[in-house]
DNA sequence: ACCTGAACACCGTTCAAGT
DNA sequence: ACCTGAACACCGTTCAAGT
């Protein structure tokens, strides 16, 4: 109904018709006989074309990932470059929330995390980090900025918090700092929070910031 | 069949047999009927004792969180209380894989933390941080460690990931760094970078450690 | 190669009826 | 007050049958 039934039915077709419906409804309100009726076809045709619900959300993911653009490092420092990475990755998992949702849903967060991960492999290499090193700075990038979109997610689809109750805890757990109260009954500036704790992360890995001469590292590709 | 059908039906019962069920397939596997079958009755029953399906998770919910023992900080200095605290947290989620996935799926992160966030306060007042800043201070703790122990979560449950890709994956990304390729193929050590950082941010949002004289700020308990 | 309807084995929930 | 079976409105998936 909502596409037009024009022509053969694709397995395009179908990923548009499901990416529509996942993007205006999330991905619950995704079944396989919705799907259909908005096809206008036969929810046996889908299984045809791309599979079943477990393959049309793999194949979802994947295109959803294959559409962010690529992540590019600017700034001075390494560490800006890193904080950078890191805020880009961030707002790109914002722009489609219901990709986090699946992501997280079919255990795909190292997925997720991959094109980054190349980028922060280079910025470690550039500031003088090897081996195992690399390695643990880049996962730590990777835990922090993935779980707090997680995280970020799961508080925005949060039931609505009775505000009596909220007031009750803020007070309770305020302990005779009223300031303090109310500022944990505000909204969280969640942006700033993250760029919070991704520079204390990178400042803590990160070899102290020398402006590195000309190239630092090998040949890079 | 599993439980015992002796006497009236509870909703105490049908909460025992609701968590077993959970704690042996995961939230997945519970079904209305399924436990109706487990504890003997007709589904119906349920209905009557603890009410649909979200109204069991609830108070499944809640019922763990009960369960889950006090957090207590320990150590000298605030740093060392407040990594304390996020271990413990870490730990106690750890030990109820199940919960953590309920809590993600009902958009329960602010209330499974609310424990440690009194705690956390207690500990941002000894540190000398009031007001906003000491509120920043307990969010940021608030993501780190919930951000960290649901991609942990989720990296447990991924699909196995075939090994010939990941190989292909860590030769492409680690850019003449065969020492990082093999660190990336190898498991995360989850606790060590779970440490790391809390440590990093702890330290970046806390004064520096005072030893603090008798007792630092006003009454509290 | 592509599409179909019917059927199977599930769900959560409601409701009128029992005791 | 407590428990029941039947029924409703959904699911994903399979399969034999069509063209």
């Amino acid at each position: 109904m909502t596409s037009g039934a024009r022509g053969a039915l694709t397995r395009e077709a179908v990923l548009d018709a499901a990416a529509a419906l996942v993007k205006r409804h999330g991905p619950d309100a995704l079944t396989m006989r919705g799907l259909a009726a908005a096809l206008g076809t036969a929810v046996t045709s889908i299984y045809w074309h791309v599979g079943g619900r477990e393959a049309l959300l793999d194949a979802l993911v994947e295109r959803t990932m294959a559409e962010l653009g690529e992540i590019r490092p600017s700034g001075r420092t390494p560490e800006q470059r890193v904080v950078g990475v890191a805020r880009d990755l961030r707002r790109q998992l914002r722009d489609h929330p219901h990709l986090v949702a699946l992501v997280h849903e079919r255990g795909l967060t190292e997925r997720m995390f991959l094109p980054a991960q190349r980028v922060l492999v280079r910025e470690a290499h550039a500031a003088g980090l090897r081996g195992a090193r690399a390695a643990e700075f880049v996962r730590a990038v990777q835990f922090q900025v993935v779980g707090h979109v997680l995280v970020e997610r799961n508080r925005e689809r949060a039931p609505v918090q009775r505000p009596g109750e909220e007031e009750l805890w803020s007070a309770e757990t305020a302990g005779d700092d009223p300031a303090l109260a109310r500022a944990l009954a505000r909204p969280v500036d969640t942006e700033r929070l993250f760029l919070t704790a991704v520079r204390a992360l990178v400042r803590a890995l990160l070899p102290a910031g020398r402006p590195l001469p000309a190239r630092a590292s090998g040949p890079v590709g």
